[in-house]
DNA sequence: GTTGAGCGTT
């Protein structure tokens, strides 16, 4: 987030945006804004984070107004030490929208291929797989994940194999980790094989009870 | 509380 508008990016139009990367985790918009100010006009400054924990993504995008400051800001704060890690600056490559950049600048934004039109874009679906898939890639640093298979295989040790599956936090927590092929609404339930109850019934239950005390009494009688 | 290649929010 940025100081510059709470409700999502402000005005992307001509401006230049830089990737930032290798900065800590700690590091905030606040730290970063002053360093990068200096060389020119900072439009905004954004840090990614994770939607669940909030944690940052350990990257930045920092907007300049003009090319030539980004220019210099690329010279001057890459490899510059921040927090005790060299942070690497860099022209963007993409978008918010994943479009093309060109020198961290938006080239064409999606909307302006069709004139006016309000009709859907013809082609954003690829493009949303692709985003999807890489958004899928990189939701997660791997050595996190490995952190979190170790506490969950120091876990499982004691429980059944199914134990997270009830356990599992309830909701949307787990978005990102499902099968994109996975339909949005679920317009027939999920078939079951009628001639199996889930449960025997209680008269059942008797009735094998009384039919495991016989049979031990035959196999005891014989054995 | 942990982590370390990469491209983005209401």
């Amino acid at each position: 987030m940025s100081h510059f508008g709470r409700a999502g990016p402000p005005d992307i139009t001509d401006t230049y945006s830089l990737l930032v990367l290798n900065i800590t985790f700690r590091t905030t918009a606040d730290d970063l804004f002053p360093l990068f100010d200096k060389y020119g006009k900072v439009v905004d400054v954004f840090i990614p984070r994770d939607r669940r924990t909030g944690d940052s993504r350990g990257f930045a995008f920092v907007r300049y107004k003009y090319a030539d400051e980004a220019q210099k800001a690329v010279e001057k704060l890459d490899g510059r030490v921040v927090d005790g890690r060299e942070m690497m600056v860099q022209f963007a490559k993409y978008g918010p929208n994943a479009e093309r950049i060109h020198k961290g600048r938006i080239l064409e934004p999606v909307e302006k291929l069709k004139g006016g039109s309000r009709s859907r874009s013809p082609r954003p679906s690829s493009r949303y797989r692709d985003e999807y898939r890489g958004y899928r890639r990189r939701s997660r640093s791997r050595s996190r994940d490995r952190y979190h298979g170790r506490r969950y295989r120091s876990r499982t040790r004691s429980r059944s194999p199914d134990y997270h599956k009830k356990h599992r936090r309830g909701r949307y927590d787990d978005d990102d980790e499902r099968s994109p092929s996975r339909s949005p609404v679920r317009s027939t339930p999920p078939r079951r094989t009628p001639s199996r109850s889930p449960s025997p019934k209680p008269d059942l239950m008797v009735l094998r009870s009384q039919l495991d005390g016989f049979f031990n009494s035959f196999a005891g009688a014989y054995c």
